[in-house]
DNA sequence: CTGTTAGCGCATTCAT
DNA sequence: ATGAATGCGCTAACAG
């Protein structure tokens, strides 16, 4: 399509060779069916008159188009992105497409999104839930159709019948909580982002748990729940947080790299020694924290891999036999804790 | 597709309400020749049945996908991101979605890539060439069998037939360089990326002129092209390069917002102040130039806007009449400086 | 080994 | 205002 002038077909090559069209499919399928010498007839004759097979009507009838969508709550998180290059590069070695779209946090767009999917443009589904998303009924919804889902990231609500990538939120931040208070620090602040995002909720009861854990006390005061979804206003929330404290923190956890950034940024404006007198730790390693000075020491989440796994379950359930049901599949990922200059 | 199980289609609507297939295809489109209340039946049996229109079937039967492709070097880049946002922004708006393909910045997968729009899923196509993109036969063909195309970025060489989204490099690079001679530098390093790439060739070019308009000697020394794709060697590279400086430059002009930040970070870590001993200026004014103390000071190049732009004229060829020729349009965007902590 | 035929789901032209 | 028939380009079942 998209193209104005008339494009050469399968019946075209026929005409010219004077045989059939189920012929020149054949052959041009590489079916061992049809004799060497017509094979190399076709392809001959289908370089010189520039064939270009059509893929909406190969979609059309095979049933499949071999594209994934991918739903994602926004474009400009470097997280997300990564995701989208592990699933591109699984995808891409196993013949398959990706259509990226966002729901730019809205539940209201993700629908949408979905619905568009649903269209049968894509055979499956890898989805990053937003904020929003209370419940799954628009998932189950497609999945009852028919829809191959995988989720990661932010989920809620577990959707039987969809694969799930994820890590554990809450065992990694206890771990960098545990890591903080190892190094000898009690006055430990918490920058979280919005309470209703459930990756969100787990870091914070990691740090709860690790509070308690080692007998810590937790000051409501040192912890903020950034509610910006925008990178401009996020900026000053943090300012603001940091000069309103009495408490002065010895350490911060911050639950994502950009507010690790914008927390030293922060304290280095209003006269702090990273990490003399301030420890700060980020989550999800994402590359602007190795630029920065100090480098930000982090939770290293396997961005990448996430997506390479979600593309390789979807896959896999799109070679599913169509009658037997899904085993729900749930990979759990590993993170680590990479040491910078930040701690 | 991906459906594994059987889809509602209008055949099936039609049967259950005893009409035509055509009547309810009609109805659905809202077509005002078909009764108002066999419109409402159609309706109300569609969602009651839980049809769900099938898009292959459209695209194949109107020969539109109403899918814009867009191919970029590398999603690793804030500012491919940026451009694909301002296009989806625009194309969503305008009832197109975007798939977007990296070609990995190999003029290979470039080739590959386009092959795979050209199968007709896409309607027209959105490409920022790679470096390797020395010629455009390959953009011709696709022209000639009829692809709008729009082109932006990187442009080595005009495509007749395609039209243009760009900044003009030279200029901006000049004035970011007269700006830090005004200041009263003298001796100004340059940091640019690989040599093939046009931007960074016109951004050079920008530099030099800068200097010999003001009798500012150029030192080659203060030069450096950066080979590397990767972002891993980037910082070595830029390190090692100040680091075996026998000329001690007072300003830095950097092509990108990432070499402005990591000329900050080796400058710092050499124990240079900014900007008091060393004024550094970044190219493109993408986040991360914000967030770093200093802050870095920048040409901001208006990616969203590009994005719109593209996706803008693409949407404009899609509409034109089939045997009118098109003619090419170029559209030159304004940068500007920023000026931030760094000068 | 090759040809004929019948769909895939929808839009559309031509009748009525 | 509605229906019947055809085509979009390709695949696949069946026949020979």
């Amino acid at each position: 399509m998209g193209f104005k002038k008339r494009r050469v077909k399968l019946e075209d090559i026929a005409r010219r060779l004077n045989i059939s069209i189920a012929t020149v499919s054949r052959a041009l399928d590489e079916n061992p069916r049809v004799k060497k010498s017509t094979q190399e007839k076709v392809f001959k004759m289908a370089k010189v008159m520039g064939y270009m097979p059509n893929q909406i009507a190969k979609s059309l009838s095979s049933g499949k188009t071999n594209i994934i969508g991918v739903l994602i709550p926004r474009y400009d998180e470097p997280f997300f992105i990564e995701v989208c290059r592990g699933i591109d590069q699984y995808a891409r070695n196993h013949n398959y497409k990706i259509l990226i779209s966002s729901s730019r946090n809205s539940y209201k767009f993700e629908k949408e999104n979905l619905i568009s999917f649903e269209k049968g443009l894509v055979d499956g589904i890898i989805l990053s839930p937003t904020h929003e998303t209370e419940n799954v009924a628009h998932l189950n919804d497609l999945i009852n159709k028919g829809m191959p889902i995988v989720l990661f990231d932010n989920i809620r609500e577990e959707v039987s019948g969809a694969d799930h990538v994820i890590i554990n939120d809450e065992k990694a931040s206890f771990e960098a909580v545990e890591f903080l208070i190892k190094k000898g620090n009690k006055k430990i602040a918490f920058i979280g982002g919005i309470k209703q995002k459930k990756v969100f909720q787990d870091r914070y009861k990691g740090y709860i748990s690790a509070l308690a854990h080692h007998n810590i006390p937790l000051y409501d005061e040192l912890v903020l729940h950034c509610n910006s979804l925008d990178r401009e206003f996020e900026d000053k929330e943090i300012l603001n947080f940091f000069r309103g404290l009495n408490i002065s923190p010895d350490a911060v956890f911050a639950c994502t790299d950009n507010y690790g950034l914008l927390t030293m940024k922060t304290l280095l404006k209003i006269g702090k020694k990273i990490p003399d007198e301030v420890a700060v730790i980020g989550f999800g390693d994402l590359g602007p924290g190795e630029i920065f000075v100090p480098t930000l020491t982090c939770v290293s989440q396997p961005s990448f891999e996430m997506g390479q796994k979600a593309a390789e379950l979807l896959i896999k359930q799109l070679n599913e036999s169509e009658d037997i049901d899904h085993i729900k599949t749930i990979i759990k990922l590993e993170t680590k804790l990479t040491e910078r200059e930040s701690t």
